[in-house]
RNA sequence: GCCGGGAUGGCUGAGUGGUAAAGCGCACGCCUGGAAAGCGUGUUCCCUCUGGGAUCCUGGGUUCAAAUCCCAGUCCCGGCGCCA
């Protein structure tokens, strides 16, 4: 959340921030909010003070046994308590309307972050890997197709058990998966992260802390209740990121100096309702309600954090490079930044088996599998997340930055559309045979039931 | 789930109706040849900032006045019960 103070000295800029993001927000009606505020606080603090006064002035009369004076002043406490009490039940009104709608306004970008208004003005930063790509088939089959020819995704027995948006692992997937994970967690280890295993529902404080509340519950898969419901009872979400429990879990606390930079990873399934999406992406896994990944959640020194965003992508693209993916990293404009970031880098590795129409020039599509944003003190300050600078200065909102440590779902879409062999198999790449109990290709399963003999897969 | 105990400033910790002791840490100042000790000041948030207001876990209530009394809740500790 921006500050107030931020918010009165430069509304001009939040007026420009709210434009070129394409938020349709009345500032005035914040900004009067606030003035009316202040003037009505001051009034009830001259008030207060009078009360106090007088209050003091009881307790002097009494011990002296002035009760007739004491009786005289007690009259004015209860006049003045009256007028107090109406001046801050409107103040408080007011406080609570401004602090609503402060938790609405989305962060301001940084000014290195391209103005624009949707993906298509996104600015690519970078591509790696392309220079020497491996031989891939006359046709890459997507990794639907070729994920059910091996059996090693099933989406359809997914739904069944779950719903659609959902999916299996079998067998080589499934190890496949462990693998992964396993394999990024020991990349960011040497990059100096500490693991974390955070519990997977979280508190409506938390989601507001992050940023998924109070705007976006229609993303968010809420425990025991509708999510248009109040909070008072149930109060439980699913974890849509492990940056949720993992950047709240100091929330409200201090911390030293010599604590920054705190790196965090943490390995957690993640679930969206994804609404408004149905019809688009209803095949293969790209577009799930459960995916799973490793995130990484840093917090740094404010002067620091857009180092350390550099430094984050690189952390983040690791992964790909030793396995070998093509990727690129893109600069996201104004327009798609999300709610809480000031600057965001995505990194989309190539999935060369989907047809997509703004894919690279080889074919097949770019696929998202990290964003590595930088929130300044947004989330901070939404969280209660402070560091000390020296031990006798007061206490300062630290800067959060999170990346995914890449998506494993979509990583393993590119691994089975990049890797795929002419005969159908999947290579292993190298990195990760120590992970896969040593094996090199993913020859896949016989299919398991009868509707594999109707399909003529099975005798 | 039940019974009992608890939550006070950066930390420890007193305070049972009259406006938050004391100690520790840290910083600065005084003192000193220098240091230690000692003394002083500071070390939560808000505001229209020579000043004022709020803050003793949270939210209600009683009262002229609440850290203190009452109600509800949260979390922590101990004991009992249940449980993969």
């Amino acid at each position: 959340m921006l500050s107030r103070q931020y918010l009165r000295e430069h509304p001009e800029e939040v007026r420009a921030s709210l434009e070129q993001r394409g938020y349709d927000v009345d500032l005035d009606r914040v900004l009067d909010l606030d003035e009316e505020w202040r003037a009505l606080k001051s009034r009830g603090d001259d008030l207060r003070h009078e009360r106090n006064e007088v209050s003091g002035e009881i307790g002097r009369l009494k011990a002296d046994g002035k009760e007739a004076e004491a009786q005289e002043a007690i009259e004015r406490s209860q006049e003045l308590k009256a007028e107090l009490a109406e001046v801050e039940a409107r103040a408080d009104e007011l406080e609570a309307e401004l602090d609503a709608a402060l938790l609405e306004l989305p962060n301001v970008p940084h000014e290195s972050v391209p103005v624009g208004d949707d993906e298509r003005d996104n600015v690519e930063v970078r591509r790696v890997g392309f220079d020497a790509l491996r031989e891939l088939p006359e046709e890459v089959v997507p990794h639907y197709e070729l994920g059910e020819e091996l059996d090693i995704i099933d989406e359809a027995r997914a739904a069944k058990t779950t719903g659609s948006g959902f999916y299996f692992l079998k067998g080589e997937g499934a190890m496949l998966e462990h693998a992964l994970i396993q394999f990024m967690l020991d990349v960011h280890r040497e990059q100096g992260y500490v693991d974390l295993f955070p519990p997977i529902p979280v508190k409506t404080t938390s989601m507001v802390g992050t940023g998924q509340l109070p705007k976006f519950a229609e993303d968010a898969y809420r425990i025991g209740g509708s999510e248009t419901e109040a909070y008072d009872e149930d109060d439980l979400w699913l974890c849509p990121t492990a940056e949720v429990p993992v950047t709240n879990m100091y929330a409200e606390e201090i911390l030293l100096r010599e604590d920054l930079p705190l790196k965090h990873q943490a390995y957690t399934p993640n679930f969206r309702r994804e609404a408004g999406e149905h019809g688009t992406e209803t095949r293969g896994i790209v577009r799930v309600h459960q995916f799973n990944k490793v995130e990484l959640v840093n917090f740094v020194e404010p002067d620091d954090s857009y180092d350390r965003l550099e430094a984050l992508v690189g952390e983040a693209e690791e992964v790909l490079k030793r396995l070998g993916l093509p990727y690129r990293i893109l600069n996201l404009c104004t327009g798609d930044l999300t709610f809480s970031s000031a600057k965001t880098y995505d990194i989309e590795v190539w999935a060369p088996g989907t047809p997509a129409d703004d894919g690279p020039e080889r074919g097949g599509r770019w696929l998202e599998v990290s964003s590595a944003s930088n929130f300044e003190d947004f989330q901070a300050r939404r969280a209660g997340l402070r560091y000390r600078p020296e031990r006798h200065e007061s206490a300062e909102y630290l800067h959060t930055l999170n990346a995914s440590g890449t998506a494993i779902g979509r990583v393993m879409v590119a691994l089975l559309e990049y890797y795929q062999n002419d005969d159908g198999t999947v290579t292993v790449p190298e990195a990760l045979r120590p992970y896969m109990n040593g094996a090199e290709v993913i020859e896949g399963h016989e299919p398991v039931g009868e509707s594999a003999v109707g399909a003529g897969k099975r005798d």
